[in-house]
DNA sequence: GCGCTGTAATCAAATTTTTCCATAATAGAT
DNA sequence: ATCTATTATGGAAAAATTTGATTACAGCGC
């Protein structure tokens, strides 16, 4: 005798056998179905086969289950409950949804959004995983790849296969000690290229908006220091006629007694929220991507600078 | 949106979804499965429309779940798991098997055959639960309606729709005190017809065998006590000259010191075990039957009368 | 960037499974 | 024993699945 391949039967065969068990007949189970009777005995006809068992037997008006039946139905129960759960709408409910998150993204929006981000899932949601990862250059290409479920990135553009929101605008000023050969009076595209600037070299070699202003162009900065990072920029440089050039959000972040100046070109950005087709559907990340377009549409605007 | 029936799904589907997704391919997958690549599509839409979600979203060289993917698959295997467990040929382990069972007998059987029965039970298979009820005249009819799952009788007779199997022999024999008339001397016809009897009444008007015998044919016989039960027999006739006749077992197990005789004819019974098809493929009840099988062939043959 | 390659989606036809209708067999019930 | 209600069976119709051929798509190498 063969190993019964269960695959060919479907749960149809299982909720017609719980419907003969339920009413004990199966013209019975055939009208409640609105089929016609010698289809219930089809299907019964299948379960025999498949479960070695008469299932049920003639008594009286209608059958009766067997042994074996009795003791096989709990088990239909559950998977016919089970199946149901399986087809309800993915419902989502914030306090007790278990979800493995990967982000990608870089410093600007580690400092700017990501506090807020863990400190509200952390109160509406404690039992999702945030994992970060930094996106480098290849953030979209890291989302295109499922390495990651969501991107955050200020590079505004249509990659294919990929869905995205704008979140907010910022713009790129200068950053000096309020000693600062500059301080007192509005920057000069001259004084700006006189100046000695610091950079922050990202890994993969981006460079920042700023450096594509029209004014910029074919201009070769004085960068007088080299950072890998944001991290120590103000210790650094606070007592320095340095000057960092950075977006305003981190700069008023982080900038602390600094003083904050208009460039002397315009370099506005948006940063721009990116998912793709695996998490598009997902109640879960539907809910993810409101939480994170909400925290940014209420970050302070920065107020002008002199 | 109508709420989907997912009656049409069957297990292969399920099994379709767990094998794409654990090769992260359709062609893949239709080949494990001997089916080509389109067949694997449409199984996909069907789980697709079912579930409201793409499922797998196509990435690289070949396809990557979705998050909603990610959160029903476990439950998938389970449901794959419990069919293939609703399978298995039904196995069964007396020392945690849970079954109800209801036998059906008279005092004949609950005194033989009963106690071994509990007690090895209790001893073997201690999460069985047993029932007890009496046959009075219409043991079979009680089991061809599914009232009980075994029967103990004595009556050998092929009840259609019902399975049996012989347990053992007895025989009528005369119980009466060591003082009775008859007690140093053979028992003749004329003495036993002139003798004063003790009868059981049985519910339901059950004769017993021995009074079928031809020597008994148009013979009022002298019933001078009747009882309704076996159970104060012997305290009720120990000191008088009444004769009791019953099964030999019956009276060697009861009747302590009384004296047993053959009677003046022969009156050979057997016991049968029957049961019905409800219970006929269970493993279960084919060991429980097995049990009583046993327990009757150990049972002590009464030895030979004077 | 542009074709190449491997893969999934789509379509119509062939096949298989399921359902239906009519009818026979069966087991209780009168 | 006959009657009635119910399940089983068989052949035809309907519906579904599967197939083979083809198209559309996404990465990958050049």
């Amino acid at each position: 005798m063969e190993k019964f391949d269960y695959s060919a039967l479907s749960f149809k065969s299982l909720k017609t056998l719980k419907l003969i068990y339920d009413l004990g007949s199966l013209t019975a189970a055939a009208i409640e179905l609105g089929q016609n009777q010698p289809t219930i005995s089809y299907t019964l006809d299948q379960m025999r086969a498949a479960l070695q068992d008469p299932l049920f037997v003639r008594s009286g008006r209608g059958v009766a289950p067997t042994s074996r039946c009795h003791q096989i139905m709990p088990e239909i129960d559950k998977l016919l409950r089970g199946m149901s759960e399986l087809l309800q709408p993915e419902e989502f409910e914030p306090s007790n949804a278990n979800l493995d998150v990967t982000i990608s993204c870089n410093q600007y929006e580690l400092q700017i959004i990501v506090p807020s981000l863990v400190e509200r899932l952390n109160r509406l949601a404690p039992n999702i995983r945030m994992a970060f990862i930094q996106s480098h250059v290849s953030g979209h290409r890291q989302l295109q790849r499922g390495l990651c479920d969501l991107l955050l990135s200020p590079v505004v553009r249509d990659y294919e296969a990929l869905y995205q929101r704008r979140l907010f605008k910022d713009r790129y000023v200068c950053l000096m000690s309020a000693a600062h050969t500059l301080a007192k009076q509005p920057i000069g595209l001259d004084d700006y290229r006189a100046a000695k600037h610091v950079e922050i070299h990202y890994e993969g070699g981006w460079k920042p908006f700023y450096l594509s202003a029209p004014e910029l162009q074919g201009v070769n900065l004085n960068v007088a220091l080299s950072l890998p990072s944001v991290s120590n920029l103000i210790p650094t440089i606070a007592s320095t006629d340095l000057l960092m050039t950075l977006p305003e959000r981190l700069a008023r972040l982080i900038g602390g007694s600094m003083l904050i100046k208009d460039p002397p070109f315009i370099s506005d950005f948006e940063l721009c929220l990116y998912w793709n087709k695996m998490t598009h559907h997902s109640k879960a990340h539907q809910w993810l991507r409101e939480q994170i377009i909400d925290i940014c549409s209420t970050l302070d605007s920065p107020r002008s600078t002199t």
